[in-house]
DNA sequence: TGGGGGCACCTTTTT
DNA sequence: GGTGCCCCCA
């Protein structure tokens, strides 16, 4: 391993522009070459930077050409982020990078030249989530196994596991041939890729899954990439899973060239499959490797860096950084207590009008949640106050019914054998096509082993299907072979406009008076208007299948509103974190799942969020919570115990928690799930499922009203009786002494005082 | 075949 | 609380 030195390399080559303005751990990252390199970059320490100018140096003094260097990233964003930013630096070259792209999109590039080592044609489509359900959903009928027990969402789930382990339907262990109905599982993995392979499709896993294949057994293959990759790059390297690992170390066998970015501690896709062990144990897997800390944060004030790391010093599983910021002081982290989800919203609405009003815009801020279903309440009281905010990685546009309908027309068209695309179609619009019908096409298909188009062709010739079906059927096919001509000598954009429109898809929408069908026609023009901007149909499909959303101009000024999952990557001055209360987050059912690892993941996103904010962080939690139209009774989350006191002020607006004292140490953190309020057989069963592995809710607690009362798990209808225990937003805990009606006489414990609760229940919302 | 009503589901989701 | 899915009925 021959490393040079910083001054060598400065020797040996002329003085380079791109580089002035990074700090030395910058340099070492970018120049630290001839070796595995991983680049341990911690949040907003200029990861992005270092990657582009690291590929930017390998082109600029001539270590290698555009051609000889692959460079993965996670998402497309990324991707083309770092397209622009190479080509800002070295000229429109980048043009030239042919191999710089997403693991999908490379693999899928590599694999079309290779289709025919796994058996496919190099001409396959790419099969998205719902393709693969229904032909999941196919399959386990086929096998006559109970689909209620055993979904075809749990199979999509437990094979993509398995792609994502790198794992092919022989190469299963005792373990997960049983982890499916009763051992099913392989056969029905074998099953369905076999089928995957007679539609010559390949779902999103087998990208990787055929790509790694062919390196494992073709080493002529494995060798010619070998030589022509020199360089490797890869980004956000503690997202890869298992088959990504296998398939970089084979790749980078050839150059010992390869240089991970990453960061341990934004590891927050493991229930995808991420391993973040991929990057704890990378100097195992490539012996000899340099790791360059980047730890000085540009991005955040210093309490805000020190809240967020010295939550994350919790976990175990980290290789350990210390970041910091030259940035002094700043403000420290608020932490709120509310009432509930409403008051929250209305807080955080408040405070955002607050900022806006000290003229900052609002594209300033961003409210960042754990799950989506937490962004109604802010929607509803954003869309109250007129208060303008985006949602970022909502429905996705590629993904919608509509887009997925005209998507499987073109597929016809382009190919009659496309069975999945066929069957989505046949009767959309409806043309009197039904179930029964369709299911006599696919059985004749498998009985002549030919496609279903061939197959209906044949049997609306006969009398097998008879009336309006078999008109329906002729018209078709009609219809389709008149389209197919067309698309010779049309655009294809054009030819998607006549087919839409003659075969009254448009005209189905247009009719539709239903409010979103307007919605779904300016979709279609829209989907009309973004294919005029590739070449060919092919380029077009390759595109949707490989992207999940069009790009959005994200110039407004509007707050936005998003997952923690979506904000990975993204900065705001103020930040707004709601919903820190156990079960919420950490979310309740990824512990159940998954246990200390998922801990330790949702820790990571509590650490992602925080980082997010460059000036003001604000956390808010609450008492009472609606989940599924369910009150839950919850409490803080034990990440805001975890927050160094230093960093952090708290204030509580709800009265539930002590709030006489200054600093979060005065926060009074009620009863955990154990104590003795919580220990009713509600709370006892929901801890017993829990241990045992069993995801099951919490008990929902009666907490309409100003009164919460404690511990009546299973009955939550509102019954009171003396000697309830009773906790209440002012006044604490305390235990009924009469009802009277809708009157309750409660003595609270702390100030052993007698107050009268009036008509609380007929203030029920 | 297609529509209506009952019912189970309900996290995160770069590709 | 809202939605998508399945079954049953016309």
């Amino acid at each position: 391993m021959s490393n040079l030195s910083i001054s060598d390399m400065a020797r040996a080559k002329p003085p380079t522009p791109y580089l002035d303005g990074l700090n030395d751990e910058q340099r070492k990252a970018v120049e630290t070459m001839d070796g595995p390199v991983l680049v341990l970059a911690g949040a907003g320490t200029g990861k992005t930077r270092v990657l582009t100018t690291r590929l930017a140096h390998i082109l600029a003094t001539g270590r290698a050409r555009p051609w000889e260097i692959l460079c993965v990233t996670f998402t497309n964003k990324a991707a083309r982020e770092m397209k622009e930013r190479v080509g800002a630096i070295i000229g429109d070259a980048v043009e030239g990078v042919p191999w710089l792209g997403t693991f999908h999109s490379v693999s899928a590039q590599i694999l079309r030249r290779h289709a025919e080592l796994v058996g496919l044609k190099s001409s396959f489509t790419i099969l998205d989530t719902d393709d693969q359900l229904r032909l999941l959903k196919q399959i386990i009928r086929a096998a006559e196994i109970d689909e209620k027990r055993w979904t075809p969402r749990h199979l999509a789930q437990t094979i993509d596991g398995w792609k994502n382990r790198g794992v092919l339907p022989s190469e299963l262990d005792e373990n997960d041939r049983w982890s499916f109905a009763e051992g099913k599982g392989q056969e029905l993995y074998a099953t369905y890729q076999a089928r995957l392979r007679t539609l010559n499709c390949c779902d999103f896993g087998d990208l990787l899954l055929h790509t790694l294949t062919i390196f494992k057994t073709q080493a002529d293959v494995l060798a010619e990439y070998h030589r022509k990759f020199r360089y490797v790059l890869v980004d956000e390297y503690q997202d890869t899973n298992v088959a990504q690992y296998l398939w970089l170390r084979l790749l980078a066998q050839g150059s010992n060239n390869i240089c991970c970015v990453g960061d341990d501690d934004q590891s927050i896709y493991g229930w995808r499959g991420a391993e973040v062990d991929n990057i704890l144990r990378f100097d195992k897997d490539f012996p000899g490797a340099e790791v360059v800390r980047l730890e000085r944060n540009y991005r955040s004030t210093e309490h805000i860096l020190a809240a967020a790391s010295g939550l994350i010093t919790s976990n175990k599983d980290r290789l350990g950084k210390t970041l910091w910021t030259e940035d002094e002081g700043g403000e420290k982290v608020e932490v709120r207590g509310l009432w509930d989800g409403e008051a929250e919203a209305r807080f955080v609405a408040e405070e955002i009008e607050n900022w806006v009003s000290k003229s900052h815009p609002y594209s300033d801020t961003a409210v960042l949640v754990r799950a989506s279903w937490q962004m109604r309440a802010f929607e509803d009281r954003f869309i109250m106050l007129g208060l303008p905010y985006k949602v970022i990685g909502g429905p996705r546009f590629f993904e919608r019914a509509e887009v997925r309908d005209a998507h499987a027309y073109m597929r016809l068209v382009r190919s009659h054998e496309d069975d999945l695309a066929f069957e989505r179609i046949i009767n959309t619009p409806k043309r009197g096509i039904g179930d029964t019908t369709v299911q006599k096409i696919a059985i004749a298909a498998r009985e002549m082993n030919v496609c279903m188009s061939d197959a209906a062709r044949t049997l609306s010739q006969t009398d097998e299907i008879r009336g309006k079906a078999r008109t329906s059927i002729k018209v078709f096919l009609r219809d389709m072979d008149r389209w197919r001509e067309q698309a010779r000598d049309s655009r294809h954009d054009e030819l998607a406009e006549i087919i839409l429109d003659e075969s009254g898809y448009t005209a189905m929408w247009r009719e539709d008076k239903t409010p979103q069908a307007a919605g779904k026609l300016e979709n279609l023009k829209e989907l009309v208007r973004s294919m005029g901007e590739y070449e060919t149909l092919e380029a077009y499909l390759e595109h949707v299948a490989l992207v999940t959303d069009l790009d959005r101009a994200g110039d407004e000024d509007e707050v936005s509103l998003m997952t923690l999952h979506a904000a990975k990557g993204l900065e705001f001055p103020l930040v707004f974190l709601p919903g820190w209360e156990e079960t919420v987050f950490p979310s309740q059912r990824s512990l159940d799942e998954k246990g200390t690892r998922a801990l330790e993941e949702e820790r990571r996103l509590a650490y992602v969020g925080i980082t997010r904010a460059r000036e003001r962080a604000v956390l808010t939690f609450t008492a009472n919570r609606m989940i599924y139209g369910r009150w839950h009774s919850v409490i803080p989350s034990r990440f805001i115990d975890e927050l160094p006191a230093d960093h952090v002020e708290a204030r509580s607006d709800t009265g539930i928690y002590d709030s006489s004292g200054p600093g979060f140490e005065n926060v009074h953190t009620p009863p955990s799930p154990s104590a003795s309020s919580y220990s009713s057989p509600g709370w006892k069963r929901y801890q017993a499922n829990s241990a045992a592995g069993k995801g099951s809710r919490p008990p929902t607690i009666n907490a309409k009203a100003n009164l919460i009362q404690s511990g009546n798990a299973g009955d939550t209808t509102g019954k009171w009786k003396t000697g309830d225990r009773v906790f209440h937003d002012k006044f604490g805990y305390g235990k009924v002494k009469r009802v009277d009606g809708s009157k309750l006489t409660v003595r609270f414990d702390k100030a052993g005082e007698k107050k009268v609760v009036e008509s609380f229940l007929k203030d029920l919302p």
